[in-house]
DNA sequence: CAAATCGTATCGATATACGATACGAACGTA
DNA sequence: TACGTTCGTATCGTATATCGATACGATTTG
């Protein structure tokens, strides 16, 4: 028997959590439900970045706190995890892994001479983000003029509907699954001028099909205005997108497409058909 | 019981495995080595990037082929492992986990900002590394120059002795746990001007001590110059360096520490102390 | 000073992870 | 075509490693 617990498990995965996969888990043999429950106290910190007491991971991720106990301990010893004064926080191994990840990415290795010449010939922020159903996540970054560079880390995940990496990916798949992505999106307004209809949505996907590229602007943040265009894999599906970014005080929405709209499709394609 | 072949252990933790850890961890009850297999199922992908079968992971990871069978079944499952068409490669969820430790971080958070600020006054390239015992590990990074950027990806680690970033922690901590470190380092010749020796390095530190921040002029890689100071916590303690790296061709080591000494420094001490 | 909460340690029961084994598919070679 | 290898996957009886309730001293809080 698998006890996974519902609130634990909707924790610390948003997307993957079908209904189907309970059932799924309860009836699996080669699932390990030790790791899988050490992985989740590893998860709570996504709800709570700062340092937390063995009981408040233990809340968190659905566990009893002799569990918790255990596990991170556990986690502890191998720096999974580390002591502060007023608790416990992720351990810098978890970099260790994220590195493995990044080393062992044939798109990622490929990308940064790309974008480091992207950026040398046009100076603003460039992105590679990756495409994970709701979520495109944000890989790698080279920064533009410092002043429009807001926080933004590895690993950071943003919505797949309002954003322009996100529409431009959609634009490479087939409308019955974008309209899988838009159902299942949490279509909020994260500032006024984010396209929340789905009519909208699919209008805009429709244009960047046409374009080669999306763009979004101040749908994410006021003041920003970004273009991306897809990366593909070998069996032209879209994997990832190349984002180009700038300020609204620089560029008028036109200007901006224009300009940096075929830079971004030139080096996606160069990216492309790994 | 907890079964810890050395092989794996040893693959799995590069520094932390004394002697006397393996003692302890067989008389450990908290100790819970599913979770501890499960997470060396990951750390294998640090000695091969690439992608892996069950039986190559189990190789390296010093397991036996049902017990990676069963682990790696659930690391699919969760996210953590993803299946390519040569194999298993590591999964996007351990960029969550990095997100998860970045977003956490007091000191990362901070030196967004004074890192960009940084770049802005100094353009050229802007670190971040964090102190881990016999390596530093880079955790931030704003590229200066495109040309100058080779491939430094978040979580990369560096040896402590032959670095800017840690002779200048080295210079904030007591003399026998320098020589703590260097004693353990495997120190080797990575360029013909890597100092290797004891007595080379001691004089090293003692400069840096003396200047507030340490210099290292080709020592990793030819043709690089770094200058770096160290970020103490509350307590004084070092625990990372903000380093300042420009290119031999327009530097020479003189002035490029006479401009980018004093700018590291500040930058440095702006983030200590939290 | 009492109550709550922290981290830590202990321990018996049983659910759970173990690992040997088997099987069909895919691949490369003879 | 046939064979040998290695792949991923599935099965299963057994031993034990994990479970979770419980207890304890140290801190913190009201």
């Amino acid at each position: 028997m698998v006890v996974l617990s519902r609130g634990g498990r909707d924790a610390a995965s948003n997307e993957s959590a079908k209904a189907a996969d309970i059932d799924k888990e309860e009836s699996d043999a080669l699932f390990t439900s030790s790791l899988a429950r050490g992985l989740m106290v590893l998860e709570a910190f996504a709800q709570q970045p700062g340092p937390m007491s063995l009981s408040e991971i233990a809340g968190i991720a659905g566990l009893n706190k002799s569990a918790v106990q255990r596990l991170a301990h556990t986690l502890l010893k191998l720096g999974y995890l580390e002591r502060h004064k007023n608790g416990l926080t992720p351990g810098r191994r978890v970099l260790d892994r994220a590195y493995d990840y990044l080393k062992g990415s044939p798109l990622i290795r490929r990308s940064v001479p790309v974008l480091a010449n992207l950026r040398t010939s046009f100076n603003e922020r460039v992105d590679l983000s990756l495409f994970d159903d709701l979520t495109i996540m944000y890989v790698s970054r080279m920064h533009g003029k410092p002043e429009m560079s807001h926080a933004h880390l590895i690993g950071r995940r943003l919505p797949t509907y309002c954003t322009a990496g996100g529409r431009a990916i959609m634009s490479h798949l087939p409308e019955s699954e974008v309209l899988d992505i838009l159902e299942r999106s949490e279509r909020r307004k994260l500032t006024s001028r984010t396209a929340t209809e789905i009519a909208d949505i699919l209008s805009l996907i429709e244009r960047a099909r046409e374009d080669g590229f999306a763009m979004s602007v101040e749908e994410l943040l006021i003041g920003d205005i970004t273009v991306a265009a897809a990366v593909l894999d070998a069996k032209g599906r879209p994997v990832g997108a190349v984002h180009l970014g700038g300020g609204t005080g620089d560029w008028s929405p036109e200007e901006f497409a224009r300009r940096a709209g075929p830079l971004a499709l030139t080096a996606a394609r160069e990216l492309s058909g790994d």
